[in-house]
DNA sequence: ACACTTCCTTCCTACGGCGAACGAATTAAA
DNA sequence: TTTAATTCGTTCGCCGTAGGAAGGAAGTGT
């Protein structure tokens, strides 16, 4: 565990092709939740031979727990096994500017533990240190970590990255899973978004959406063909620096787009709209107004037609199918969702679906664990025959 | 080979395995060309004895050659194994508007022989007894066909699809795969040109990358993580929908964008600047142009002002790293796409190169190559250790 | 000519997958 | 209640493949 890097043998198969039936087993229980062997025979193809040595391996691993017998029409009934969350916990490390949040989940996404820190000493140290006490006994079954970090991870423009050491993802990454010894990713909290929705969200029924997310900044994660893509240097989705709105001037770090059109840009004329402190949900407050007031009615009627014309553009790039609406574009009424939709199917050569996202803060925790559970399968993709 | 669809055995390993292992020595052997036995023992982790064997089989099957013995700094020499690319042949299917161009091509994407066929009876049929009839008797070593068809393929708009039957790619596809036995890949012209320079291109030393080709209309290529990109209906890349041109009209199945900057578009103001017949290339002819006469130099200008916009839009979206430019955007001379490299460097987060596509026509026949090679090799992802 | 090095092959063993037979646990029928 | 039928799960044993070890092959250097 703590030296032999390489494993000078096992080439490809044998102890491979083992672990490639166990991953196979695990996935499809993690699934299925509750079946018998014989269901097991059937999902994964493997005979009942060999699953009978296998099953009981991960009885006593804690994976599978020996429910009693099931109902049956005719004939032995089946010997259920159900699933154990538990048996795999992942931690999702939350970089916030002053302090950093920290989750224990187990493979549902439930909440096992969770606790901020006021960032003190070095990131990478608090987070070796927080994560195993945060884990306690459960810390055997951690299986991996996913760090979310705000802005651009690796190269790209250094934006919303707070003070120093978060730029390079790879460095803490790097870090954290040589002092953990499990597999640690870091990325974007858009993406994590994106992909926490995919896993468990709106986006679980298709393989490719596109999450826009609009906070102080605007970006985007993208799903395609079921995995998150960064593009090149990590930046894709950096969808603020469109070059749409020829008013629209962007500075050091912030795109032309998101000048105009991010959550705090809408706050000034919400504020200037309707004076007073700024409101929590500036866009609640937009929607709102607008049912009375004709201006406002108007602003956010130009609001969604420079979103629409965001979404456009990233459809007309990827063809995502789905885009879902997150942060404070998830604030919009049914109406403007609709009046987005068809703006948006207007201009459009592919049907696009425009919904709002449905994970709100929880995303980006369905995204870690997303993460660290196919970082822990990484490598072996499916070999397995079609059901 | 005609009836058993699904194969009710072999669920998981023990055949697979060992086809795992002969493929992952063609495709060593296919990048080194010339090597050992004891190279491939490196660089495939598989020992010795299990290479012995193997390999006597490849050589009887014609993949793998044998040559005089290489080098030797001390000790027996190296018994020298050369891949024969001609074992496997692929066949590159274009689709246009009256007839089809067929070639087959050997895994360098050397042709090995071409026919154009005028389009009289049913597209399928013509296929199918054009490839064999081409392919001889090469035709065992067949391992797949990749069909080019103009615009959007499975779904989505239907834009430049020439006539009946084309629009759905799927059918085409599965009838040809089986009547030849052989896998088929359908895919539009333009992705195939990005598989073609990520192959065997510009793009061979990067993982992403987006192709811009600009024609009749415009369209982008998507390679993202090594793999082209669909979206979720093959409408990725239509990138002549963007709506980055206020005065851009687009009418059906012409987006906005390639109205006004399109190749065809260019020709027209090309036409109107210097007139005359429309020069073959209208780009070249305007580069040519904007030499002496300073209304041309701005129009250029514009041209080329457009164009970063519009790559600066994909770019946002996905950062892909590297810009090809193909067709009629390939014809720009130096300066041009220094300056095209200057406008997106200013107003994009993420460093991104733009160069020219260096394939021209042969991309589609490389990336129908490539295609149809990693199609035969598909399901069977790398389990191999890395080097 | 001899040792030495490197490459390739052959022999042999160990191990895992899966077919087949068998025991187990229930329902339906006699 | 006994018997048959049915479905599940397990144990046994054959087979095939992988890979270690040892040995032959074909060179180089002294």
């Amino acid at each position: 565990m703590t030296d032999v890097v390489t494993p000078p043998t096992s080439p490809v198969s044998r102890e491979r092709s083992k672990e490639i039936k166990r991953l196979s087993v695990i996935s499809t229980a993690r699934q299925v939740r509750l079946l018998s062997r014989a269901e097991l025979t059937e999902l994964t193809g493997l005979s009942p031979a060999t699953l009978t040595p296998l099953v009981r391996d991960l009885i006593a691993e804690g994976y599978l727990i020996e429910r009693g017998p099931g109902a049956s029409r005719a004939g032995r009934p089946r010997a259920m096994l159900e699933f154990n969350p538990r048996a795999e916990l992942v931690a999702a490390v939350s970089l916030e500017p002053s302090r950093i949040s920290c989750e224990i989940a187990d493979s549902d996404g439930a909440v096992v533990a969770h606790r901020a820190v006021r960032l003190t000493g070095d990131i990478v140290d608090t987070i070796c240190r927080s994560v195993p006490e945060l884990a306690g006994d459960g810390l055997p079954a951690l299986r991996g970590v996913a760090i979310a970090a705000p802005g651009v991870i690796s190269g790209g423009a250094v934006r919303l990255a707070p003070s120093v050491g978060l730029i390079e993802g790879r460095p803490i990454g790097e870090s954290v899973q040589r002092a953990l010894g499990v597999p640690v990713v870091v990325d974007n909290d858009v993406n994590l978004m994106a992909a926490g929705e995919h896993a468990a969200g709106a986006g679980m029924d298709v393989a490719d959406l596109l999450l826009l997310h609009v906070a102080d900044g605007i970006g985007a994660g993208l799903v395609l063909d079921g995995q998150v893509r960064r593009g090149a240097r990590g930046a894709a989705g950096e969808v603020g620096f469109l070059p749409l709105d020829p008013a629209g001037r962007g500075h050091d770090g912030i795109g032309p787009f998101e000048a105009r059109w991010s959550e705090n840009a809408i706050a000034e004329r919400v504020v200037a709209l309707a004076p007073g402190r700024r409101p929590d949900s500036p866009v609640r407050a937009l929607v709102a107004l607008a049912a009375t007031d004709p201006r406002a009615a108007g602003y956010l009627d130009e609001v969604l037609h420079a979103w629409s014309r965001l979404i456009v553009s990233c459809v007309c790039v990827i063809d995502p199918g789905r885009v879902l609406l997150s942060g404070a574009a998830a604030d919009l009424d049914d109406a403007a969702v609709d009046r987005l939709q068809g703006l948006v199917t207007a201009a459009v050569p592919s049907t696009t679906e425009v919904r709002r996202a449905v994970l709100g803060d929880r995303a980006v925790l369905h995204g870690a664990v997303s993460y660290a559970l196919s970082a822990a399968a990484a490598g072996l993709p499916t070999l397995l025959p079609a059901p």
